[in-house]
DNA sequence: GGTTGATATTTTGCATTCATTTTTTGAAAG
DNA sequence: CTTTCAAAAAATGAATGCAAAATATCAACC
């Protein structure tokens, strides 16, 4: 469970030396804690990652962290260039259309299972969350709003009760969480409307079940949500 | 571009000693040797993975071993329990259930996709593999029928133009191909003649350029399948 | 001033080593 | 014969060491 989506408003990442916590279990701990080091937006994109300094900022050796990126590497978080280091990711233009479609894929399939297995206690705390967003929209509380929308998104994924979906969803959304600040679509009046009707279709075709529907609904929200963002950048 | 699905009638992998080819670049070189030696079957289900036989196996110490089988449990391959190693990844008919229906919401979108984009060159391909692929059921040739199948499916994927789909696909398809031959539907005679007609579907959708509806159908084509295969398990 | 090329420095990739933890072994007890 | 427990053996996780490769430095030259 990373990060439900793009769309949030929060302020950047915190500054780049921190209390340097000294990574708990080492196990997972390590690939968390240097996951969400870069993640958060501690290096530059393309930058290099500094395998020594990391070493201290982590207290830990090499091995451990070269193991670290290369599970990284692996998630598309990084890349590896044969005898020159790691490098942060830079997505281009066409790497991020293409996130935003297999997360919309993703997001239709999460979308279809709920519809087949939601329960009435799931479906009325989306349609509660969904209530609460429309009052923030109203209010014209951006933060709030994208606040709700994140968590919409999550519940419908989880609603559809398949950990692989979730996880793989969740790696794809690690990736693009990188460039979600300068994707911030939220600043599109126009937009802003469109996308509230488009979750009340949403949360329609969830309340009747309706998994093709749905399904077709949330692809193109996505699509959507990627040209809005696109067009602004 | 690992492998296009399940469905194969191939023979079962070959046997565990083989001539030891000294992995080429080590860069990229040992992680896909490693990862080809687990998915073909090679080490047991739920089997410890022996890094020390392994090493000798490979020609390399432990640490690039490693790395690699960090990686590997990365992509879900295997599994690594702290302080006891790593063990290849036992799926369970959920987990099953699971892959199925995120391969299946991948292929969904990867028909959305094509219809969008494709050429009259590419769908030509696909139409006359499907053709063949026809002829093959007629004569009751499965290993043929299977290959095609095979092939559409992975050209369908190919077609939607989202190298980031692929790579997610086939990174799913990997976990499942060690699994394939358990969930071998090929010997029920019935499920066949159904499919064959789903497969018209398909076509017929993708000619159509219906991309919604493809999207349903491609959907609905894998959890056949998978019922199918769970059912004969 | 800018370019080229040789040398020094750094970094990478892998092997090796070491401390811990786990697993195995085997003998004693019930 | 089975269970229990302690010691031995093996495996894991991580640090260190070392050769090869890449990068940086800097002086000579145009």
């Amino acid at each position: 469970m990373n990060e439900p989506f793009l769309d949030t408003i929060d302020e950047q990442s915190p500054p780049l030396a921190e209390a340097a916590k000294p990574v708990a279990s080492l196990h997972e701990g390590l690939l968390v804690a240097l996951r969400d080091f870069i993640v958060e937006g501690n290096l530059a994109d393309g930058a290099r990652v500094p395998e020594r300094a990391l070493c201290e900022r982590f207290n830990i050796s090499r091995t451990p962290l070269r193991e670290a990126l290369k599970v990284l590497a692996a998630e598309g978080l990084i890349e590896l260039l044969p005898n020159r280091g790691a490098r942060v990711r830079q997505l281009s233009s066409e790497d991020i259309r293409e996130l935003f479609d297999v997360m919309g894929g993703l997001e239709a399939l999460a979308g279809r299972l709920a519809c087949e297995r939601i329960s009435e206690e799931e479906f009325a705390e989306i349609e509660q969350v969904h209530h609460e967003m429309y009052r923030f929209y109203l209010r014209r509380d951006m933060h709030g709003y994208f606040h709700c929308n994140q968590a919409i998104h999550q519940l419908i994924v989880a609603a559809a009760g398949n950990a692989t979906l979730a996880s793989t969803y969740a790696g794809l959304a690690g990736r693009i969480r990188r460039v979600r600040y300068s994707a911030n679509l939220a600043k599109d009046r126009d937009r802003w409307g469109e996308a509230m009707r488009e979750h009340e279709a949403i949360l329609d075709a969830l309340r009747r079940r309706a998994g093709s529907e749905l399904s077709d609904i949330l692809f193109q929200h996505l699509r959507n949500k990627r040209k809005a963002a696109q067009a602004s950048a």
